[in-house]
DNA sequence: AATGAATGAGCATTCATTCAT
DNA sequence: AATGAATGAATGCTCATTCAT
């Protein structure tokens, strides 16, 4: 999981705040029962999400999907947007984990591209639930999104950065400029994602003639100024 | 009400509801009168899904805007979807128009694109709530949001076929290819607009070394392979 | 009923705040037919804080007791709390009105006394719901139960001085001191109410040996210093 | 748990739950910790109705106060209704046990009342939650207050029967009717300290004019017939 | 066509109570 | 005895839609 800082705001903490005086600490097994609820609640919320939106994501419908009470949110949640706000630092931050392993060491921007774009749209075809989670929460969880269009602006940033410092591409590019070229990128990537691979909830792969010519031009956009 | 179910989509029929059988044909002035509540509704819709989105676009807060009765709503739409359904074409249709005029004689992939982003970014400046309309369409109205897609590419192809045959760039790029070199560059915008235009409700300026470092990109990757 | 100005606060306008031209007129049959929809909903009010006190008083309740659909309860109160703020200016209005009138033309102290405390407990035995209104007010709705005592402290007083400046009694109370009479009065009545006259939720009448008791403390020690 | 159906009033027994068949009985530590538990949770009440009203005495705000778990309230209260039905008993007991105290030896009624009624607004100033658990007792614990003011009428009845047959007021008055002076009195007193003494959740003292005016009215009017 | 009151299903949230540990 | 997670019924409120006028 990316960042426990993501996940602190308007949650319940789990944690009971003060360990009063002549109270039984709760037993390990509680413990993780109770984390294991949350869990399921976090799973559950992802799967209807991705089955019908944020907006048809009522606590109801999660609880029910995640075989608990529907009491029992609120052990977990301060209450829905407190949710909301957590599914996609927690279900995104994986995805965006799997990614950045993929593309580890590479060293050639085409390597950064290839492999990051096939990892990319395989994550998704896996759980296809995600989609949704990234692209609703814009609306229903924008802080968490922009948290998350950061994160990912930060470690493409540094994917070309060190590109471009050992390999051929890129060079020429200013630190600066190397923002303006991960959104590029990234927004590339989002609409081939959102115009060519979509059916209906599943993500299927991006034919290879439309890989190749998204390679082309970028690779040699950026070779050389 | 006239049977819904004779109506594609959802959407009442903006015909005046006679022509049929014994029924006298309504006055001009009754048909502009109708005509003008339709219009009214639309353009209130548009600010209020500016102002709150389409979550918040309750019928209540529409017809207010509008200065209509409630009910009246119903007289010109099946239903909240059937509004929702039209607001993306009536709406961004005009903003369409407009980009289409910016760019109608250029000749060079570099005028299409510095002109036409501009264009656009000053269109949405001057019709901010235009953006929330098309953003959360993939969500609240997805058809008219895939058809929106679709014809942002139609025409995006049209214009870099003509500068093909035309000018010097995007030679050796097929018709095939220019399908997906329209969803690059409108991916690319689209994030530009996100991650460094929005200021809360408003759209301000692209800063110009952006512009330029898309533009050289651009330029670069599809000059020639 | 007392006074519009405490019903104003929280509660949702009836009437459109706007006249907002071209907009038909409601209809007076429309405006009747809201009047005594709302009329209705404090009726049932009543009749339900009667029997289940204020914790009870759920909107459904409420409104199944009215025989309108739920939703109508919003059209005329903005939320449970507005109509709470409503209910004792309205039923307790009309009985303090009432008791104003039985003792009008009291000119001795014996007088105001054996008739308003005669007026009060025969209008509570009439009225059952208002003893409940009333005594829970003070919890749940703060504001309106000391706008009350407010009232009945103020009528009191007004009622003591015209006795004291035209009859026998109470010469030597200065102003400032029929403050204080009147609330034990009013505190001495109320007391005599719930300890000695409830029945369930019904009220019986006073017993005359303890009225007569009433009378004498108070009339002896109110004669004269 | 024992059988709840074997005890009255809703009250879990006090009593360690041993002395049933081949029990051990319970470590003279174990029931200490045991009344001590109990304590707590009945103070921690008393603090939190007078701050949120029994309305917003919820367990978890009861528990958490008194620094116990949750579930722990169960163990020494049937339910919720159990420990309201006990709290006047507890709290409001002590508050008569120090009037009773307080006038102990008057022997003239204005010694009765000027004692009494100072001590009286002189104990809630000190323990001003207590106002709230009186005053609300009516609605949240019925039974617990209907025997509350039967106390307070019955140990006023004595003291004022001693001061009549000691001392000089109130001959006259047969034991029957100084249950209604009793009444009075107490309705009298309790409207001085709601209309006059209180300040938020704090109260404070009555004005010596006013003390005056109640004394004067009643020693007066007790007097003699 | 227009009006706006009425309808009722749906949802988030709270909280007394239970129970496995 | 103590703990605190889990349960699920209850409640206030919203809002798309209908319909009498």
């Amino acid at each position: 999981m990316a960042d426990a800082s993501l996940r602190r705001d308007g949650e319940t903490s789990t944690e009971p705040s003060a360990r009063r005086a002549g109270r039984r600490p709760p037993s390990p097994r509680q413990v993780a029962k109770n984390a294991e609820t949350r869990r399921r609640i976090v799973e559950a919320a992802g799967i209807v999400v991705g089955r019908h939106g944020y907006a048809g994501a009522s606590i109801a419908r999660i609880t029910a999907e995640a075989g608990v009470a529907h009491g029992a949110f609120y052990l977990h949640f301060a209450n829905q947007q407190a949710l909301f706000d957590v599914l996609l630092p927690e279900l995104g931050g994986a995805m965006l984990d799997s990614l950045t392993a993929a593309i580890r060491d590479s060293r050639s921007l085409e390597d950064i591209e290839r492999r990051g774009l096939q990892a990319n749209f395989a994550y998704l075809a896996d759980h296809p639930e995600i989609y949704r989670v990234m692209n609703e929460a814009e609306l229903y969880a924008p802080a968490a999104f922009q948290q998350h269009l950061k994160e990912i602006q930060t470690r493409y940033v540094r994917s070309l950065r060190r590109s471009r410092d050992h390999g051929g591409d890129l060079h020429g590019f200013a630190d600066a400029e190397l923002e303006t070229v991960a959104a590029l990128l990234t927004g590339a990537r989002s609409y081939l994602l959102m115009m060519f691979c979509r059916d209906g909830n599943a993500i299927r792969p991006l034919e290879p003639e439309k890989l190749q010519t998204y390679l082309d031009v970028f690779l040699n956009g950026l070779r050389r100024r």
